[in-house]
DNA sequence: TGGCTTTGTCTCATTTAGTGAGATGAACTC
DNA sequence: GAGTTCATCTCACTAAATGAGACAAAGCCA
């Protein structure tokens, strides 16, 4: 089977090769691919195939696993991605403070922005309480409609950009999270209302609640949004009070460090 | 200034000026980086850049800026990082332990592994005490030597190599981290004698002080090691033998997770 | 509003530089 | 030591990336 084209359509041919041996061995896991994984999945010669192999390793896109014959991503992805996450220096910024909710209220914390018409998840932390969630790491994506993320998110954008995304999403979202569009827009008008978003209810993850507010710049665009997510049996109505008001403590701080080092150029 | 050739040297050329690319907007940090950084510091011509640019925006590898005209890294290297980052599995095993051991003792916990003739920071999880370390975050690379963690790998590795990696690093070493070789291999003896590596002193960060245990395949080659680091005035006897122990725990449970996972193929 | 700067795209001729086929060498397995 | 799979090499070929410079588009500042 080759692979989904549609996304790694143009450019450069090297590139968009390259960039496929990566993809390919990303869905190995921890195994990576084979030789005969390439081969079978992509649509370029042995020799070609080595080149790129080569050449990826000496980047340290790759590395070559102790199974002879196999290849993982190389630790130069790290780094990279590492900075990737670190859009607007949040990532940095919020780490600790993911850490400190999850430790102070057991629950799970995430940082989110926005990527195109998903959410990506920048940084997780989780509490000592067990967790259901949509992301299971960091680079986790998910449509922008699914999750309290994605509410908060959406609700600070423009409503054309807003509507475009939804348009976008829609399908896919009845039909995997089983999540309507007049859902979505209900909870906006509650973020817009309350200042802080709950998600959707869909068919996935019934036993699961959440929370998230925005990340807002200083002209109300959103930078990011940090969200939480626990059992719904442990979202009393005091425990949800007393982890907002945490999150929105921990936000306003990263804002004001933000402003802090974001105008030094 | 022209980027590094020594590194990014061959290769199908496209591939190594994409890679430029990456390299030149990670330096940029959060800020990116803009048409003439790319241009000044790289070697082709504009039209090619924006090419390549294009490409690699598609391929999610890069995203432009609010600011137009720059350039930031795309989320789809945060995917492939997280996955570099999770060689062997090892990561997603560490992480909930490095966590509940930064919580427990409040010192600061690190994952790494072996690149090469460096140790890459693959996790770390920083606890309630203040602390210095020479890796600031995961990606963070080291040459092998230098902190408790390569100690650890090195002294299981075969005694060839290890003379082969320390023999390339020596010189850095002593220049930028004041570290004889002499000083390592009385570690790496330690290491072997007691199960546990300290570090060697270099003049570097003098008031921080530190553990690190090996992870172990079944064959006794390193997969990693797993490190702590704290202000010296934390390591009393007492909490040096706790912290030690907890470590040695937390190890030996995810060597039989991971003995689990890995030999289902 | 209008001129100015910088970003981004286009065209086209040039030729580099990546490609495929198949043979050969190297490493590991049984 | 035979067999298998991984990795490299050579060489001719031509597809495909490149550079120069012109052109279009988008902000920016007065």
């Amino acid at each position: 089977m080759p692979v989904n084209e549609s996304i790694t359509s143009s450019g450069p041919t090297t590139l968009v090769h390259a960039m496929q041996i990566l993809q390919v061995t990303a869905r190995g896991g921890h195994r990576g691919a084979s030789v005969d994984d390439y081969l079978n999945e992509l649509s370029f010669s042995r020799p070609t195939l080595y080149r790129l192999l080569k050449g990826l390793k000496q980047q340290g896109f790759l590395r070559s696993s102790p199974i002879r014959g196999r290849y993982l991503l190389g630790y130069e992805l790290l780094v990279l991605g590492a900075q990737a996450g670190n859009g607007a220096g949040l990532r940095d910024l919020a780490r600790p403070r993911l850490l400190t909710l999850a430790q102070r209220w057991g629950d799970s914390f995430y940082l989110f922005a926005r990527d195109g018409v998903n959410a990506v998840c920048l940084e997780v932390q989780n509490g000592a309480y067990p967790v259901g969630s949509f992301v299971r790491a960091t680079g986790g994506r998910l449509p922008l409609g699914v999750g309290q993320a994605s509410i908060a998110l959406l609700a600070y954008l423009g409503a054309d950009e807003r509507s475009e995304i939804l348009n976008h999403n829609a399908e896919q979202l009845m039909d995997e999270y089983a999540i309507a569009i007049d859902g979505i827009e209900a909870e906006i008008a509650h973020q817009l209302k309350h200042g802080y978003a709950r998600g959707v209810e869909g068919s996935l993850l019934p036993e699961y609640s959440g929370l998230a507010i925005p990340i807002l710049d200083h002209s109300g665009h959103p930078l990011g949004a940090m969200s939480c997510s626990m059992l719904k049996s442990r979202m009393t109505k005091s425990h949800k009070l007393e982890v907002l008001q945490g999150m929105q403590e921990e936000v306003a701080a990263m804002v004001n460090q933000a402003h802090g080092l974001l105008y030094l150029d």
